[in-house]
RNA sequence: GCGACCGUAGCUCAGUUGGUUAGAGCGCCGGUUUGUGGUACCGGAGGUCGGGGGUUCGAACCCCCUCGGUCGCC
C-alpha cells in the first residue's frame, strides 16, 4: 500500500489536477476538505458528507484534545472509528485555534500555554505534543505545529513569528518521525508563513523544503487582508513550493477565492464557510450566495439552484428552506449545509474536469459571469 | 349602576419626587461569516405614549372629561 503519493494528471496554466493516493483512499485535486472540527462535520452524517463528494475531511487537534481528549479517542480506536469516517482525515495542529479561540496565550520557544475556551483549564501545546495528539487521533495528514500571526502586524513581528514556526516545523518533523508505526501510515505537511511578504514567504518555503515534507501548506492568509492582497500573495507563494508536492491553502474560502487560488496553483482547501453559512441561512449557488432568511424567498416554490443535482435541490423549495430558517428549525441548518457541501464539491469537480481538458480559463470566466450576476 | 386596575413599537412590557432626540425583548427588514467557541454576530425601519381639554417654562407621568378592556360589587 502506498503511504503517500501525488500524481499530477494535467496542468493548465498554473492550475493542476491530480490524485493524492493514501492508504485510506484517494484524494482528487483540486480538493475541498469539509471541516469536521469536533469529530463531526456539523449537521451532517458522514455518509452524506461522502455522498456530496468529499474524499477527505478535516479534524482539529485543539478541540479534540480538550474534548473528548486525544487519549480517550485513542482508547476508543481512533478518530476514524469513533466518528464513522473511514477515508483520509487531515488534522490541523492547533496553532491557529490557539490564536483564534483561547485566552491567556503565552507563546515561548517551547510552545504555547493557553486557557481552554471550554472551562479555562491550562494546557500546553508544543510541536511534540501536537504530533503526539495527531498520532493518537490516527490522522492521515498531520499538520506541523505553527504560529499564525495576524496579518496586520509589523514585518519584523511577522518575520520572527515565521522563523519560530520554521524551527517548530523541524521539531514537528522529528517528533512525527519518532511516532513509530503511525508515521509509516500517515503524511506530514509543513506550513509556509510570512504573511504578504514575498521575501519572507521565500525564506519560509526554503526552510520547509530543507526539512522535507509530503505536502506544503500556505498559512496565514484569509485572516482579514482581503481577496486582492491574498491573490497578490498567491501570485508568488505557491511557486515557491515544490511543484511535485500538493499545495494546501489553509482556511480558504469563498467560491471565487477557490477559483482564483486554483488558477494560481493551489491543490487543496478547507473552509468553514459552506457549513457555518449553511447553519446561518446562507446558500451558495452558481448565481452567487443567497440569504435564505430574506423575505423574497417566502413564496418561491423553486429550488435553491436549478443547476444543482443535490438531494436538497431535487426535493425542497426555497419557500420551505426560508420557513425552516425563519423558524430556527435544525432541519434548515442540515439541508443548507448539505447543499453547500454539494455545491463546493461540484465546483471542485468542475475545476478538475476543466483543467484536465485544458479549458480552465473558460471555466473560470463562465463561473465569474454567473456568480457575480446582478 | 358603582368601584378598582389597566390602555406606551406588530406582540409582551419597562419607563414617578413632571426635565435633553420615549426604551427592552421578541417579531419584521437587511447585512456579515475564510486552518468553526453549533440555534451566532452586526445594522435598520417602526410609536399623534387610547382620544380631547387643562395645570406648568416643560406632561407618557399631575387634574378633568371621554372611549375601550379586565376584575369585583350591587
Amino acid at each position: 500500500m502506498t503511504r503517500f503519493a501525488f500524481d499530477i494528471h494535467a496542468t493548465d496554466g498554473k492550475a493542476r489536477t491530480g490524485t493524492i493516493r493514501m492508504m485510506r483512499g484517494d484524494i482528487r485535486t483540486p480538493a475541498f476538505m469539509p471541516v469536521g472540527t469536533a469529530a463531526t462535520v456539523k449537521a451532517m452524517k458522514v455518509e452524506d458528507v461522502r455522498a456530496a463528494g468529499a474524499d477527505i475531511i478535516l479534524g482539529n487537534t485543539y478541540h479534540l484534545m480538550l474534548r473528548p481528549g486525544a487519549e480517550r479517542v485513542a482508547r476508543l480506536g481512533g478518530l476514524h472509528k469513533f466518528m464513522g469516517w473511514d477515508r483520509p482525515i487531515l488534522t490541523d495542529s492547533g496553532g491557529y485555534q490557539v490564536m483564534s479561540l483561547s485566552d491567556l496565550r503565552k507563546i515561548t520557544e517551547e510552545g504555547v500555554t493557553f486557557a481552554s475556551h471550554l472551562d479555562g483549564s491550562r494546557h500546553l501545546l508544543s510541536p511534540e505534543r501536537s504530533m503526539e495528539i495527531q498520532r493518537l487521533l490516527g490522522s492521515d495528514i498531520v499538520m506541523c505545529f505553527d504560529e499564525c500571526p495576524r496579518a496586520d502586524q509589523p514585518r519584523e513581528v511577522i518575520a520572527k513569528s515565521m522563523e519560530m514556526s520554521m524551527r517548530w516545523a523541524r521539531r514537528s518533523r522529528d517528533a512525527f518521525d519518532a511516532g513509530g508505526e503511525q508515521a509509516e501510515r500517515s503524511a506530514l505537511f509543513g506550513i509556509q508563513q510570512g504573511a504578504l511578504d514575498e521575501g519572507l514567504r521565500k525564506t519560509s518555503a526554503d526552510a520547509l523544503i530543507d526539512v522535507g515534507f509530503d505536502g506544503y501548506a500556505i498559512g496565514g492568509l484569509a485572516v482579514g487582508e482581503g481577496q486582492e492582497a491574498m491573490f497578490a500573495t498567491l501570485d508568488f507563494a505557491p511557486q515557491q513550493l515544490p511543484a511535485d508536492r500538493p499545495r494546501y491553502l489553509m482556511g480558504v474560502g469563498k467560491p471565487d477565492d477557490l477559483v482564483g487560488a486554483v488558477e494560481r496553483g493551489v491543490d487543496m482547501f478547507d473552509c468553514v464557510l459552506p457549513t457555518r453559512s449553511g447553519r446561518n441561512g446562507q446558500a451558495f449557488t452558481w448565481n452567487g450566495p443567497l440569504n435564505m432568511r430574506n423575505a423574497r424567498h417566502a413564496e418561491d416554490m423553486g429550488p435553491l439552484d436549478e443547476r444543482c443535482p443535490c438531494p436538497v435541490c431535487s426535493k425542497y423549495s426555497r419557500a420551505y428552506l426560508h420557513h425552516l430558517h425563519k423558524s430556527g428549525e435544525m432541519l434548515g441548518a442540515m439541508l443548507l449545509t448539505e447543499h453547500n457541501l454539494w455545491f463546493y464539491q461540484q465546483l471542485m469537480a468542475g475545476m478538475r474536469a476543466a483543467i484536465a481538458e485544458r479549458r480552465f480559463a473558460g471555466f473560470a470566466a463562465d463561473f465569474r459571469r454567473d456568480y457575480f450576476v446582478r
